[in-house]
DNA sequence: CAAATTTTGTAACTGTAATTACAATATCTG
DNA sequence: CAGATATTGTAATTACAGTTACAAAATTTG
């Protein structure tokens, strides 16, 4: 079987190549196997070293390539980087060994896991500037802030809210309902601050309000996922968080621990005047009650 | 700083961004949270690719590139490899690597560890047999099910209320304000099933709602913190987790994370009839918005 | 063992990716 | 708001990676 070798469904490289050694020719065996030695990353890198690295010439190399089924090198390279990624997203399932036992029957520690997953994707990703940036734009009470989200995560903006205006005054909510919206537009100016909730099936209404803002001066602050909502064009801060797990539906939780530690920090940093607020508040919230 | 940024001892180029994220413009910015939010697979494809999913051109990315301290994109790429190799070789090493060295100035780390810990504490502690349990009454869509929450975990009850509307019909929010109570009192049965948040600084009016609805004849579901609410002498079922941060508030991620995967639990369990609702559902936004 | 056949490397070639120069645009500053 | 400065994209250029043709070497076969 000297031709090309047929590409079946869905074989990783690697096994394709373990599944047809046979077919290949001496040269092309020992590229394999260097290739499989530290798969994948020699095929990463380029034809020639590449050949160097299987002490044979750069032809062989794409003449393997080529029997593997791929159009050229660029091809291949495409997919290993694909097979990676995939990998690397789900490393649980094919890396680890003990967890497993658990995890077939245990929905819960499956599902904990991964969420425990992205948290730490999260806080490795996430640029410690903006979030800085964020906390600061927070700690001046003279800015007005308000918060916006979409339909499912209008709620982590909720929570947002609800801490938020504890910890600090001039916090307003805006509505899911966008004719609400010329309420805070028609102050806005460069001292305020907007903050988005918006991830996977981006709600263009966010993508408007954000640009609305932005015309008004205000700063924009974005929560967002991996894979950026388009109003990460307009937004001054990009918050960007993981929200992929086992499910039909998308996790929100690192973006409330996100949103959690910036509530933690705001308070920590200067603690005697929250302090003063929810007494005060605690104080009034009594009196309301006995007056009833 | 708008000279090249110097090359630090051996920051892996995702820390090196964080880092220096506020020296580069805000197209170059652009470029670097598309590479750090699915980092690093972005930048191993073409400058051209990259580019495009940036939505730059390609001298940006080169700009960037040069910025960061490389003679060439190949070089950027190479080390790229590095990196990922590196990373692949040392599975678990790596996870401990961040946290001690880290924690002191930073603490968005600090936070997120805290949390992680909960997270698997309550994973450890909480009876898989209340969880099941939990699962089966809110599969049974003949229960009516009635979600409330205090004042700041009522968002979670919100968050749970929006999700289990998309997977099962008849499902109801009770309001914070218990004058509203009566209408989902009136027709309470042991059929129904109410779902109660409530955690440190306990609400007697939740204890109040609890009682009234188990007079009914409901199922009371209570989710709560470690200390448990005193709502756990009514409730049928009591789902403990932890809440405990290094923060003036308490901590909402463990509590959303089984929120979560039970959402996940029940869609998963049966899709086909979760999809087709769904998929009703968006038929019917489509044509409501059609006649605005 | 020689002819046929396959395998492999060398070297020339080609296409495309990375780079650069420069002009257009945006942003800042007085 | 104009001039100055910084930023960004376009288009031309360069360099090099990937490819191909072909000849040399190795292997197979009659």
């Amino acid at each position: 079987m000297p031709q090309a070798i047929k590409n079946r469904p869905r074989l990783s490289i690697a096994e394709d190549i373990n599944r047809n050694i046979d077919y290949l020719t001496r040269t092309e065996r020992q590229c394999a196997r260097v290739l499989l030695s530290n798969y994948p990353f020699i095929g990463l890198e380029k034809v020639a070293s590449f050949a160097k690295r299987a002490e044979v010439s750069a032809p062989t190399i794409l003449r393997l390539v080529g029997k593997l089924g791929f159009s050229g090198y660029p091809e291949f390279q495409q997919r290993l980087r694909e097979e990676l990624e995939e990998r690397l997203q789900t490393p649980l399932t094919k890396h680890e060994e003990p967890q497993s036992a658990l995890e077939d029957d245990d929905f819960l520690a499956k599902y904990s896991n991964s969420v425990e997953r992205n948290l730490s994707r999260t806080l490795k990703a996430l640029p410690r500037a903006e979030f800085e940036a964020v906390l600061k734009l927070l700690s001046d009470v003279k800015r007005p802030v308000h918060l916006a989200g979409g339909k499912l995560t209008s709620t982590i903006a909720d929570y947002f809210y609800r801490h938020l205006i504890m910890v600090r005054p001039n916090v307003r909510r805006i509505e899911n309902d966008s004719y609400a919206w010329s309420e805070h537009l028609i102050d806005m100016d460069r001292r305020d601050v907007v903050i988005i909730f918006d991830v996977r099936r981006y709600q263009p209404e966010l993508l408007e309000l954000a640009r609305l803002s932005s015309q008004c001066g205000a700063r924009v602050v974005l929560f967002t996922d991996q894979w950026l909502s388009p109003v990460s064009g307009i937004a001054n801060h990009v918050i960007p968080v993981r929200i992929d797990v086992p499910s039909s539906w998308d996790s929100a939780v690192s973006t409330l621990m996100v949103v959690e530690a910036m509530i933690a920090a705001l308070s920590n940093r200067d603690w005697s005047r929250v302090e003063a607020r929810v007494k005060a508040r605690e104080k009034l919230a009594e009196k309301s009650r006995l007056e009833n």
